[in-house]
DNA sequence: CTGGATCCGTCAGGATACTG
DNA sequence: CAGTATCCTGACGGATCCAG
């Protein structure tokens, strides 16, 4: 109860903030199942920067959930995968977006309904 | 090919930057199928400031994802629950909870093995 | 092409105080 | 007890340049 679950409690914290952020639950979305590039990742997500992409895409190969390779060519191109443990993760996180896609509506009207309350 | 935030664009991602996120993902498993007041759900959450809570509670209920219910007594009080779709939602973000809570040892040893080759 | 570093503006988010 | 407003600091995140 004391200190190893705080130091499990603050892991899992650390953990929760990486994965818990648009970019990184959108990468890991827009991998799925394929191995891409850093530049065609960039290109299939909408208005993610260069700098946020290189730096969640660390975060994740950090916790071993993107798998990152390197090729010594040039010019210099290197594949992102998701791990297995991505994947899993990956099922999970595509129940999310599945959701948000098919209650757009839904929220679209509690939003004009709260707005229009006076909330 | 019709990612999240490709056509449906900025409802779709305003929705996901809603839900994409720390707070908002702990309070939608914290609710679970239960329903709490305010200070209850403040207790059961580690280091939520009062601000944040009421902040993101207020979005969430915004979307129709929490359903809110004041009543008027000395001291008041408020219950929190999830609605329907709230409930749809927090399956999902269950097992990305569930996950997190599973791959603890597999994601330490992932970071110090990242950090120990030079990451 | 990939990715790190730097500068810098914006805003999330904590502390506090006040209302009902 | 619940919720809002204010202030303020630090982190997020974009643009750009440099390196491999």
């Amino acid at each position: 109860m004391s200190e190893v679950s705080e130091n499990v409690g603050a892991l899992a914290n650390s953990v929760f903030a990486n994965i818990a952020n648009k970019w990184a639950l959108l990468i890991i979305e827009t991998l799925g199942t394929e191995t891409l590039r850093f530049s065609q990742i960039k290109a299939r997500m909408n208005g993610v920067s260069h700098k946020m992409l290189a730096q969640t895409l660390r975060n994740l190969e950090r916790d071993g959930i993107v798998n990152r390779t390197p090729y010594a060519t040039v010019p210099p191109r290197v594949d992102y995968c998701l791990t297995d443990a991505g994947r899993e993760l990956q099922q999970t996180v595509h129940g999310i977006c599945h959701w948000t896609r098919s209650h757009l509506d839904h929220i679209e009207a509690a939003r004009q309904r709260f707005d229009s309350a006076g909330g």
